[in-house]
RNA sequence: GUGGGUAUAGCUCAGUUGGUUAGAGCAUCGGAUUGUGGUUCCGAGGGUCGAGGGUUCGAAUCCCUUUACCCACCCCA
């Protein structure tokens, strides 16, 4: 028979038990932070209609979406969560309750080349709170907090979150009457950090832009100090917009109450601050955008991103629905800490706490005895297979499971069971429910003093 | 989509100016050792050298084509 070679594809992330353990670990640690601020968990399908999915047309997303017909059906994979979200609500507004908070982990799909931290397959982690009408600039404040709180409680400590104010950037270039060419600046402008300021000057000028505006463009963004002296040397531009809507002076209201509220959501001064570089891709956001970076490892890109819009459902409802929301990209995440060493070795990958081993022919107790531990929430693996002694150690070492159970003929007759600790090598003979309440302690024990990650290697 | 690199055992890689039967470490399996693991020792299995073509007496090695993967750009989480 002629084998094919299996193999996974490129860009898609696979991982071994214990890896996968502590993925899942890190999966349960956002979502039960999610659901701390309040957010339900949705779910919605990977494949939609290609008309759904690409409603708003054009551009990259339109390249890199995985697309394919089954029968008569035009089908695609979903690229993000936000626009699954966005149809959701637009079918469900009438049974909604809005502020409408959600979160949602899954699986997003994009057919571009991957590289180093960049996937075709990745979970996103978001959050978005959308609004009926109207959506309050405090609920752009609080999403940093979310933020905040995740990665600390994640044990990452060393990241920032970076705020800006579209608003803010579009009254400016309003101010220069290049609004026309709003979008094409801030896309320059983004990549500073990575071009430099010299090649961004020059690129704004290949652009279009005037040498004197490229000029005022690169002061502006280069303006530095803390957040509080930042938001008081853009007060200069303050009044300049021309037309009715003084989008800057609006921006700068938002970009102000946004950092005055941080520190109320217990986000210390040290873990975020404005970059007036942060533009974001997308077009569809509007006021505050985030951007999160872990310090020690800024080449790998944005980790967690979003932004306030005005509209999120436009293109399938008259409605108008604001929101505000974030999406971790988990995948990346995982990637970073998982290359950097900093998963933690502490946690507890094994998939059993326990396993029993029986002795003998006379399976009976063992069996009853799994039942038992089982019935008292112990994770319990019997190990049934006739292999040699060593074997069966063997692979209780393999799976790291922290107490082995032996049962045969001497337990059988005395009515014990022997439990060996398989970190220290100690063994004692105990009743079956004594066992069974030594174990449930020291698991119970372990699981709730177990760090996520640690950061010995974090300098 | 654009540019560069790599491809030899399950994994990480050696392999001389082209020359006998392509090697090592790790992993796997068996034995030393049938109620006490991690160590050690001994042994075994495992390869169409990515695929196709060419040059040559002879190709893992040189040439061409192709595919896959990696890195970077674009873009993004």
């Amino acid at each position: 028979m002629e084998r094919i070679k299996p193999r996974t594809l490129s860009g898609f992330m696979e991982l071994l038990p214990e890896k996968q353990a502590q993925m899942e670990r890190i999966m349960e640690t956002l979502r039960s932070t999610y659901s701390l601020y309040g957010f339900a968990p949705l779910d919605t399908p990977i494949i939609e209609a290609s008309e759904v999915l690409l409603a708003k047309g054009g551009g990259e997303t339109e390249k890199q979406i995985y697309r394919f017909e089954k029968g008569d059906s035009d089908l695609s994979l979903r690229f993000d969560l936000t626009v699954p979200l966005a149809k959701y609500v637009a079918i469900n507004c009438g049974q909604l309750s809005f502020p409408f908070r959600r979160y949602q982990l899954g699986k997003v799909f994009r057919g571009e080349r991957a590289q180093r931290g960049r996937f075709r397959e990745f979970y996103q982690a978001d959050i978005d709170i959308i609004g009926d009408g109207e959506l309050d600039v405090m609920n752009e404040a609080e999403i940093p907090a979310i933020i905040y709180r995740t990665f600390t409680t994640l044990g990452l400590t060393k990241f920032k979150i970076r705020v800006n104010n579209r608003k803010v950037l579009n009254g400016f270039f309003e101010i220069l009457e290049l609004s026309d060419r709003a979008a094409d600046i801030m896309h320059t402008i983004d990549k500073l950090d990575k071009i430099g300021t010299e090649k961004c000057r020059a690129l704004l000028i290949e652009g279009g832009v005037s040498e004197n505006a490229a000029d005022e463009i690169m002061s502006f963004i280069a303006i530095n100090g803390t957040s509080a002296e930042k938001l008081k040397a853009l007060e200069k531009y303050r009044n300049k917009n021309t037309t009715y809507s003084k989008i800057f002076d609006v921006g700068l209201k938002e970009l102000g109450d946004v950092v005055r509220h941080l520190p109320e959501f217990g986000v210390p001064e040290s873990h975020f601050e404005i970059d007036l570089t942060i533009a974001r891709g997308l077009d569809y956001y509007t006021g505050t955008v985030y951007e999160t970076t872990l310090t020690e490892h800024p080449e790998i890109g944005s980790v967690c991103s979003g932004g306030r819009y005005d509209n999120l459902a436009e293109y399938y409802t008259d409605k108008k629905l604001p929101g505000v929301g974030i999406s971790i990209g988990l995948t990346r995440l995982f990637f970073v800490l998982e290359e950097q060493g900093m998963l933690s070795n502490e946690i507890i990958t094994s998939p059993a706490d326990v396993l029993i081993i029986p002795m003998t022919e006379n399976k009976a107790k063992a069996i009853e005895t799994a039942t038992l531990f089982r019935e008292n929430g112990i994770r319990t693996m019997l190990y049934s297979e006739q292999k040699k002694f060593k074997s069966k150690m063997n692979f209780a070492d393999k799976i790291g499971v922290p107490f082995v159970v032996f049962i045969g003929d001497d337990e059988i007759a005395d009515n014990f069971v022997t439990v060996k600790n398989m970190k220290n090598g100690h063994q004692f003979k105990k009743s079956e429910k004594m066992a069974m309440s030594y174990i449930k302690g020291v698991v119970t024990l372990r699981n709730n003093s177990d760090l996520i990650l640690n950061f010995v290697k974090e300098k």
